[in-house]
DNA sequence: ATCGGCTCGCGCAA
DNA sequence: TGCGCGAAGCCGAT
């Protein structure tokens, strides 16, 4: 059994019954491979003599949803809902709240399965579902390699207490999962549901914000289009990683956040992968194990265990105080949101990240901290910045409204971080400066890049 | 080019 | 209770 039982959760106590299908509840992981949770539908389908249906339900409802993120999502939907019909499954995409389509899929079903979402909302949807499907449902993580609560029990502080936890667990967790044959196909049974070959009239029927375009071009949907990245990454980029992580200006990494954010790739597979990429040095695998496992499973832990994570509430206290202690002094710079969206500050660094945010949906790392630690020094005061950053992080990335993204806005501001030298404004909060990318950088590089970049989206909007 | 100091609080050893 | 140490920082001294 390669479902580890810490991964398994009743989140109700009804029994499963004699019902004409197991139904798979997608919604966190929409994938057809690496998914623990259509695993283990599939081994109870079997177990039954059952087949499995999968259910999704497609709201425009979703927190601060945009056509950017919807256009992606359903890119991945459309090759997901295949890929389980070339195995005999049926995949039903309904409109609908989450929590109502899986319900209403419930009433013919033995038991429920779903799998797991950190965030408010998505914790939410599970209660309804346990509390009023007529059957047992259950719960199955496959969105982390460890656990949540196998690795701690409370908010950890920082990178280095959340670390040695998770690595005593690899050996249990970060292990294959074996794939098994459903017996009992459902393609035959009649449910309706969305068609999804025509993403264009889908999309046109969601009432959603269209002001921020696709990109599918540059990140086109799903999981073949991930694997093929990610192999090309294994090839060329891995061997740079480490040395490469604060070079904005190469693209020595992965592209992995928007898939996984939407769960059309499994960081478990990834993870293995890059053990197999003996030619890219220890050093190098180990940085990206690094992100992709501590980092990551870090902001899981955050959103977790903090209920306000997304809110400036949420920072430790030595850091809300010094950045209290310093509301008042002055900035040299003050912008609205809007002049940031645009790009229109007075550093053209910043500009030009901002640009990348706006034309692909995506950043380098490291320009990630920069970007959010400006949006820090230029706005009236922290907790503005606060919602600044966390709103144009979330309009703007694919991979927004992530735990991530939570974890990484807050991580400008002192969460998982330390005290530094006091500055103004900054308090004792880490400070980053034009400065310090033009010596460690090839900063004027990167602002090339994303000129090209930008051409390029534009050259292919205008066509 | 390289190094120490900055500053906080956790987790562990004692 | 003391001590080591940390996601990428900066800055000034050597």
């Amino acid at each position: 059994m390669t479902i580890q039982s810490a991964r398994i959760t009743y989140i109700n106590d009804r029994p499963e019954i004699d019902g004409d299908y197991i139904l798979y509840w997608m919604q966190q992981s929409q994938r057809a491979q690496w998914n623990h949770a259509l695993e283990f539908a599939v081994r109870k389908g079997n177990e039954k003599g059952q087949p499995v249906v999968v259910g999704f339900g497609l709201t425009d409802r979703y927190p601060e949803a945009n056509s950017r993120h919807f256009r992606f999502m359903l890119e991945g939907l459309r090759e997901t809902q295949k890929a389980l019909g070339r195995r005999g499954i049926l995949m039903i995409l309904r409109f609908g709240a989450p929590d109502r389509v899986a319900l209403d899929l419930s009433r013919r079903a033995s038991l429920v399965v779903c799998d797991r979402g950190y965030l408010r909302h998505q914790h939410q949807w599970r209660e309804t579902v346990a509390l009023n499907a007529p059957c047992a449902a259950v719960r199955v993580e496959s969105d982390v390699v460890v656990p949540v609560e196998m690795v701690s029990n409370k908010a950890e502080y920082a990178a280095r207490t959340i670390r040695p936890r998770i690595k005593r667990l690899l050996d249990t967790f970060r292990v294959p999962l074996i794939h098994v044959r459903p017996h009992h196909s459902s393609m035959g049974l009649q449910l309706p549901g969305e068609d999804l070959s025509d993403l264009e009239d889908l999309m046109g029927r969601l009432q959603m914000d269209r002001s921020v375009p696709p990109v599918s071009r540059l990140f086109p949907g799903g999981t073949r289009a991930a694997m093929k990245r990610f192999r090309s990454f294994l090839a060329t980029g891995l061997g740079q990683y480490d040395a490469h992580s604060n070079q904005p200006q190469t693209d020595h990494i992965s592209g992995m956040s928007p898939y996984l954010h939407f769960g059309q790739v499994s960081a478990l597979r990834l993870s293995l992968l890059t053990d197999e990429a003996h030619h890219a040095g220890p050093e190098n695998r180990a940085a990206f194990q690094e992100q992709l496992i501590v980092r990551r499973e870090l902001a899981f832990n955050h959103v977790r265990f903090r209920k306000d994570y997304d809110t400036y509430e949420t920072l430790p206290d030595w850091a809300k105080n010094t950045l209290h202690a310093h509301r008042d002094d002055f900035r040299e710079y003050i912008y609205t949101p809007e002049q940031m969206e645009a790009g229109e500050t007075h550093d053209l660094y910043w500009n030009a990240a901002m640009a990348e945010m706006r034309h692909t949906g995506f950043m380098h790392n490291h320009m990630r901290m920069y970007w959010a630690k400006k949006i820090l020094e230029w706005r009236k005061t922290p907790e503005a910045a606060f919602k600044t950053a966390l709103w144009l992080n979330n309009r703007y990335f694919l991979d927004g409204r992530d735990p991530n993204s939570y974890a990484g806005v807050a991580w400008t501001f002192g969460l998982h971080d330390r005290a530094w030298k006091e500055r103004p404004v900054f308090g004792k909060v880490r400070y980053m400066n034009a400065a310090g990318l033009e010596r460690k950088c090839d900063i004027r590089g990167y602002v090339r890049k994303v000129e090209r970049q930008v051409e390029k989206t534009a050259g292919i909007r205008a066509s």
